[in-house]
Formats: C-alpha cells, structure tokens, sequence
DNA sequence: AAAACGTACAACCGCCATCTG
DNA sequence: TCAGATGGCGGTTGTACGTTT
C-alpha cells in the first residue's frame, strides 16, 4: 500500500542535535508531555523528524537517564539476558534489547545495544563479533557467541582490551564479563513484546499486547513484571505447540527471572543448574 | 609530531505492530 | 473491517576521538 515517508527530507536537519535544540525538545515535552512526535517538530520549532526527536528524547534527554559507567552488575546481566534472549531464531524479529533495558533502570536499549556491538559482543565473539559483509564496522554479533560462554574470555590480541575507553564510559567494564559460561545450545528466543503497554507476553510467531497503566520509560516496565506470570504456558504453548518444546525452559526462566528482582540470585548460578 | 587505525557512540533507516477513525 | 497514522524496534552507518606506529 506504500508508506508515507516519516518526514519530508527536505528542509530537515540531521546530524548531531545542539543543545539549544535539546532544550527545545526537552522543554516542550516537558510542557506537553510525550507523544504525538510527528507534531512535535512543528509545534516545538525544531527542524528535525518527529522520529528523531522521539529518539533524543528517549534515549538522551528524558529524565533518569543514566549516562556511562555501566557496572559490572549491568554488564552482568546484559551478558546473562543476552545469552538467553540474544539467540535468535532465523526469521524472528526480536526485541531483546528493550526487554534488556526494561530490566536496567535508565538505561536504553540502545545504549545497551551499542555497548553489546562494541564491547561485549566483541569479547563474546573473540573479536569476531562483526558480520563479514559489513566491513570495519561491528554489527550486531553473533549471538551465539554469548551463548558459547566464551563471555569472560579477553580474546588475546583484542585491541580494544588495550584501547582505553573514553572517560565517561565504562572505563571498569573491562575484562568484566562475567558469563556463566556454561555452553548453552541455540536457545528459541522469546518474541519480547514492547513493554510500554504495561505487560509482556512473550509469543512465538505473533505479538501479543495487553492494555495496561501505560508506562513511560522502561522502569515502567518492571512494574509491569508481575504479569509476566500471565505469559503462562498454557498460552504460550498453544502458541509454540509445533515447537519441540525445550525452549519452554528457556522461557520459564526468563519469565521467571522478570517476575521478580529477588529472583536475580538465582542468576548468580551457573545458566545450566538454572535451566535443569 | 603526524598519519593510520580502531573503538565507541549518536543518529538514521526501514520494517513491523498497534492504534484510530 | 480496513487503510492510514503512529509508535517502537533492531540493524546499520557516520564520525569524533583515542591509541598505536
């Protein structure tokens, strides 16, 4: 049927924002509150794409945003979400990275994406993190490298084990992964429906949503968590019932683990002793 | 000191699901 | 019920900056 384009290329900056025009973002939705981004350009005078400027809210300029510096305890369950959410499924178009997020308070997905493509993805992959057909530049990694537990390995000649990060980033991250490291096969990644509705179901081929206290930000999402004992397996294998049935186990662990923040000593524990 | 190289991050792109009239 | 609008996501790219040679 043919999409309208986002927004009019012509007349539309790009590029690095300015701080005048983050205060400018930052002050109109303040005042008007979020959504309705594809006005926002307009009505706030800033020439920019109302996708953009939903994105350097989002990511940048919305409140409790945490800036670098990511712990060992995120770096830690970055690793341990990725490895179980990260496998992906040839075909499937996942959602790992927000659902990662949602489980880190003021972090975004893609900050947490970016940290995964330079930095663990790359140690995960023992510096082959990259795909071949994307030259220089990583891209996202093969998950499978996270889930070869191989996570806490320093791949010797690994330049950027030797590069110090910029300041304000992650400087104690290196060397950090703390993986499992138990070899876990290919693992059927969840389809992670977006959180923002105030509940995740998880659905094999089809996303689910519910309706719910909508939420504004990832810690919104934890609220949400108590329903991800709703994500039964009842529905969830009426859905997957074709499927061979051990990424069941996968997922209960996952639904698990997100029904409750106490439950993440149990992360502590090797993934295998988790998952038998 | 400077060029080459590698890393990290911000931003963009295109696709898809959901919402709305 | 359907088409268009909107929101949201993962993947990818551009580039500034740090390190190495």
């Amino acid at each position: 049927m043919g999409r309208r384009a986002c927004c009019a290329k012509e007349g539309v900056k790009r590029g690095a924002w300015t701080s005048k025009e983050d205060d400018t973002l930052a002050a109109y939705v303040k005042a008007h509150g979020e959504g309705k981004w594809r006005e926002v350009p307009q009505k706030a005078g800033l020439r920019r794409c109302g996708k953009s400027c939903r994105l350097r809210w989002l990511n940048y300029l919305r409140p409790n945003i945490k800036r670098g510096n990511i712990s060992d305890d995120e770096e830690d369950l970055i690793v341990r979400l990725h490895k179980l959410l990260g496998n992906r499924s040839e075909g499937l178009r996942e959602r790992s990275w927000s659902l990662i997020a949602a489980r880190l308070p003021g972090r975004t997905d893609n900050e947490i994406k970016n940290y995964w493509n330079s930095t663990l993805g790359r140690r995960a992959g023992g510096g082959a993190a990259g795909t071949p057909d994307t030259g220089s530049h990583v891209t996202t990694p093969v998950s499978a490298a996270a889930a070869s537990g191989s996570c806490d390995e320093e791949p010797g000649g690994q330049k950027g084990a030797a590069a110090a990060p910029r300041v304000d980033h992650h400087p104690d991250s290196a060397g950090s992964a703390a993986a499992g490291g138990t070899a876990s096969p290919a693992v059927w990644a969840p389809k992670a429906v977006r959180c923002t509705g105030g509940l995740l179901l998880f659905h094999r081929n089809t996303r689910t949503t519910t309706t719910g206290a909508g939420g504004e930000g990832p810690d919104d999402c934890s609220s949400s968590a108590a329903s991800i004992s709703s994500f039964t397996a009842t529905g969830a294998r009426e859905a997957c019932s074709s499927g061979d049935g051990d990424w069941m186990d996968d997922v209960r662990a996952l639904a698990s683990f997100l029904d409750s923040d106490e439950e993440w000593p149990r992360w502590q524990m090797p993934q295998q002793q988790l998952l038998s």
